[in-house]
Formats: structure tokens, sequence, C-alpha cells
RNA sequence: GCCCCCUUCGUCUAGUGGCCCAGGACGCCGGGUUCUCAGCCCGGAAACAGGGGUUCGACUCCCCUAGGGGGUACCA
């Protein structure tokens, strides 16, 4: 049997990051077994702008590297794969249940349905509808509709047994089908519902396994109703536990992030997002750029390899220690068997860790062409790119280190490589406590002849001109460097001071520093 | 209300009756190193929801309770 599994997004505009979870499963499950992946678009008639609302999130499967192998832009054999062009099959099969009386036309309004679940409650007994208005026979209908009543279709479903049926990661379950209700198939506008739709894609789109959230599985008996009186084999059901808002064990959704906001780690991860985004001049929305939308990420230079390790082991684990997994490891040692059955709650810290160590495993050249186009869009570098920018990128980035996290990174600490050296900014804050305390301007003053007369200017040779600087002035480091940095590159952090001089090159350091020299008569409070 | 699922350090997890006074990872705390930051090195705290069984022996099996989550739509 060909392994086929599938993700079904309705088009709302992003890809949550829950959902790729899912999605990453089901894709590894195919992948692991040689099947096929295929992606169905979960869109109603009513929907507009379907193509609009489907791209962000068919370019984040991109971003990912999660291919599909039939789904939108893919045809395959079984298409078409967008549940509103297919309408007429679902209403086929409600034809067919009908007619084979496992189905049946009711004529109840909502309001009489409404009050037996009511009464029901109200005796602590489990709903089953009396089936008052059912119509079994053209008499019936034609008495019911004389009343002016319109219908809807409900299974009929059986109200003595068992439903059994293994799921991959919960194994054996029960249900009773008395506890089942008499679901509506096909509204009173002719239109066919879920459940009935997704059973007769299942099938006809040959999947084998259907991987999806745990909320579908109080669903399941049913659908397997409707399989089993279709004549349908029956997919094999795995059921995934959740992934969870940040510290709880609750349903990660898309609109609460006001509350996720106030979880420390989830804020952190936002904030460092949000403050690339400025940088690129970004304009943002929080429904479309935060932690739970994948496009977030994309934006702010996170590597996809990072993202899907991450998620990987939300709910997954191949043994007590292994964590790191290329694409090609995943693949190969996915396995159903090894998911977990309790929801596991999103960490913006471990996701951000992960992150971290794949950014620094990045070979140089392949780091520089990711953080190019970040200056780019910060204005900092001009495009097409000038052709001194790559080598000198490329030191800075050495230069920078690990303190590189995500590709976004690059503008907070290569602003002051770029910029002209009038336009320099001074972090304020850092500048009066560097610069405005006594003998600060005066050691920077004397540590400028120094430099002046340096003409060696690799980072070696200004270490050792430095530290001759310090042994001959009697001052301890620290009272000069901090000045230094300061005044060449306005912040009070940054990167080795030596690689800042270098790369920012003799006449430069020079000229700030004097414009430092000028800036402290007119900042400092005497 | 009714039905279903779940429950190991703060978080992700390992553990399928003795290898576990519970292992790894992220984070956290303390100390050291460095020109700042980021690191790096060393050390540390931190969990089997509770109660009954079964067993020579239970994190592992059974039952109950509690807690959490989900479903119960002419939503998906």
């Amino acid at each position: 049997m060909t392994v086929r599994t599938r993700f079904a997004p309705s088009p709302t505009g992003y890809l949550h990051i829950g959902g790729v979870r899912t999605a990453l499963f089901n894709w590894l499950y195919a992948r692991r077994h040689g099947g096929q992946f295929v992606l169905r678009i979960d869109d109603t008639d009513q929907q507009r702008n379907v193509d609009e609302a489907l791209e962000p999130i068919l370019h984040g499967f991109k971003w990912l590297g999660m291919d599909w192998d039939e789904g939108p832009d893919v045809d395959g054999p079984y298409a078409p794969y967008y549940q509103s062009q297919r309408q007429e099959r679902y209403q086929a099969a409600a034809q067919k249940l009908i007619d084979d009386g496992l189905a049946y036309y009711d004529y109840s309004t909502n309001e009489e349905v409404q009050g037996e679940r009511e009464a029901a409650q109200a005796e602590k007994r489990p709903f089953q509808y009396s089936r008052k208005w059912m119509a079994e026979t053209e008499e019936q209908r034609k008495a019911f509709e004389a009343e002016g009543r319109s219908f809807v279709v409900r299974l009929k479903m059986p109200r003595e047994g068992k439903c059994e049926f293994t799921d991959l990661v919960r194994g054996e379950l029960s249900f009773d089908w008395a506890l089942e209700n008499d679901h509506v198939i096909q509204r009173s506008d002719g239109s066919c519902l879920y459940h009935l739709a997704s059973v007769v894609d299942d099938y006809e789109f040959k999947i084998s396994h259907v991987i999806r959230a745990e909320e579908h599985l109080p669903n399941t008996p049913r659908q397997i109703f409707i399989g089993q009186s279709l004549g349908f084999t029956i997919p094999e059901y795995a059921h995934l536990p959740y992934v969870a808002e940040p510290g709880s064990k609750r349903k990660l959704s898309k609109r609460k992030l006001e509350k996720y906001l106030k979880n420390p780690d989830f804020k952190k991860l936002n904030e460092h997002g949000q403050g690339i985004a400025e940088r690129m001049n970004l304009t943002t929305t929080a429904d479309s750029f935060n932690p739970v939308i994948v496009d977030f990420y994309e934006q702010v230079g996170y590597l996809p390899e990072a993202i899907l390790n991450y998620l990987v082991l939300l709910g997954w684990s191949l043994d007590d220690k292994t964590e790191d997994f290329t694409v090609e490891e995943m693949i190969a040692n996915f396995s159903l068997e090894r998911v977990t059955k309790a929801p596991a709650s999103f960490d913006g810290k471990k996701l951000f860790a992960f992150q971290d160590r794949y950014i620094q495993k990045l070979p140089l050249k392949q780091k520089t062409a990711k953080m190019l186009p970040y200056l780019q869009k910060a204005g900092l570098v001009a495009e097409p790119t000038p052709c001194d920018v790559g080598p000198k990128l490329g030191q800075i980035i050495e230069a920078c280190g690990d303190r590189l996290k995500v590709a976004g990174d690059i503008i907070a600490y290569a602003d002051y490589f770029f910029v002209a050296d009038e336009d320099m900014q001074y972090d304020e804050k850092g500048f009066q406590k560097r610069l405005c305390k006594a003998g600060a301007k005066e050691n920077l003053a004397k540590f400028r002849e120094a430099l002046a007369a340096t003409d060696d200017w690799s980072k070696e040779n200004l270490d050792k001109v430095l530290h001759q600087f310090v042994e001959a002035a009697e001052i301890k480091i620290g009272e000069i460097i901090h000045a230094l940095r300061m005044a060449i590159t306005g912040k009070p952090v940054g990167p080795g001071m030596f690689d800042c001089l270098a790369i920012i090159g003799k006449e430069s350091c020079l000229k700030r520093i004097d414009q430092t020299l000028a800036k402290i008569d007119a900042s400092c409070a005497s």
C-alpha cells in the first residue's frame, strides 16, 4: 500500500505554527515511507479571494521546504483539490446514504432539536434525537412540506454496539454508537458539511493515513460510520496532541496574542522580532506578524531548518538524547509510534536556542548572503550591492561571532560600520556613562594621538598600541576602551574593540573620535 | 450536563516491572574568564498529580479521586 497523507489548510491568510507541526508530521510520514503528501484546500463556496488568502500559506510551506505532491499548483490524478469545487461529489454521497437508508431527510427546526438537547441536559442524560421529524417515505416528506418545513440530511447513526478502532498514537479506542448524534451532513441550502466532505475526499484522494490534531478524535466514529456506509476502505488514524499555549496546556490559537504576550518568553521572542521589523521600516500588524505565525520567522531571519527541528520535537522524540536533526535525519527516523499523547506547550526560548545553534553552524559565506538583504532593507547598503560591501560584511559578521542569532540581528550590529561618520548616532545613556566621566575626554584625546601615529592598522597591531598606551598612561584598560567604543561606534556594546577599529579604518576612526571630543564639550554637564 | 483524551524537573522529553534515591535538552541560579555584550569553563537547584490495589519489587500494570484539555453546531 502506498502511504498517502494530507494536510487541509483553510485559506485564512496566514500559516499557523501549530498547523505547521501537524503538516510536518504528515509530510515526514509520507516521505519516510516513500509516499505522497497532498494539500487539500478547505475552502467554502462563500469565501472570496481564496487565492490571495492561500498564497501566504503556500509560501510558508515552500519556505520551510515542505513540498507537496498534489494540491494547488501541482495537478494530480484526483483533482480538483479545492473542496469548493467538489460539492457535487459530496451531494452524490449524501444521496447514496439516503438511498441506502443510512441517512434521512429531517424536517425539524433548529429550535425543536435544541429543545430536545436542553431537556436531555436538564435530566443529565446523554442527548439522542427523537427522530420525530425524520421522513423516510414520500408521504411523510409531503406531509412535512405541507407544514411549510424545510429539510436537512442527517446521518442515521447506529443506536447500539460500539465503534472500535486503533489509533496509531493512542492505541485501541472504543466509543458507544448510542452516544453519537444524528449529525447533519447536508444543510437546508443543499451544501454539504465538513465531516462528509472530509471522508469523501480522503477516500477519493486515496489517503492511507489520516494524521491530524486531537480535536478530531471525538469526530472519528461518525467519520468511520460515513466511510463504512459508503463502502469505503477506512484509513488509519493518528491523532496528534496539540501544540499548546506558552506555559499552558490549552490549544494554541491565532487570536489570543494579547494573552500570550503576558508570557515573558513569548514576549521576548516577539519584541526581538518587532525590533528587527522596525529597523527595516516594516509595517506590521499583530494579525500577520507574531510568533504564532510562520511568516514572522521568515521576515526576521530565522532558518527554516531550525524551526523544523524545534517543531519536530514538539510531540515526538527519537530517544533520550538526540536533539539535532537535519531534515534527512527527521525523515529517516520519524515514526508515529514515538509521538507523545500529551500536549506540548510552545516554548519561545527553546526555539530560539535551536535557531542560535543552527545559525552558528552556517559557513560565513552563507551567513553573509542571508544577512546582506537585511542591511539593504534597513537602507544601510545600496542596491545593487557595491562591490566592496561583501568582504566588509564578511569581516563584520566574523567579528560579531555568535552575537548574531537571527539574520535580522545584523542591522543592529552593523549600522555604524556602514553609516557616514557624521551620521553616526550615539546611545545617550552610554555616552553619559562612558564619556562624561572625569578623565574620559583627556584619555581619549591622548589615545587619538597614539592612533594618529599608527600606520599598521591590523587588529593585532591596534591591540598592541592600546596596551602600550595603557601601560604608559598608567590607567586600567577599561578606562579607555569603553570610551573608545562609544566614540567610534556610538554604542556601549558590540564586537571586539580591535575588530571594530580595524573594520572602520583609520581615517574614520580619527574623524569619529574628533567628533566625539566635540560632543563631550557640548553634551556633558560640567 | 453528557462523551472522549491526557497527567515525569519551569518547558520539551527519556523511561514498556528490578539497569532510576529517575537520564538528556532548553531555561534558571552560583563561581571563574574576557575590553562591553555574546560566549566559554566549573558547580548547583529542579519532576514520577494524590490514594488504593497487584507484585518479592512499581514512573512503569489495574481501580478510584483530582487536575488539565477537547468534543458535544445547518464551524472546520
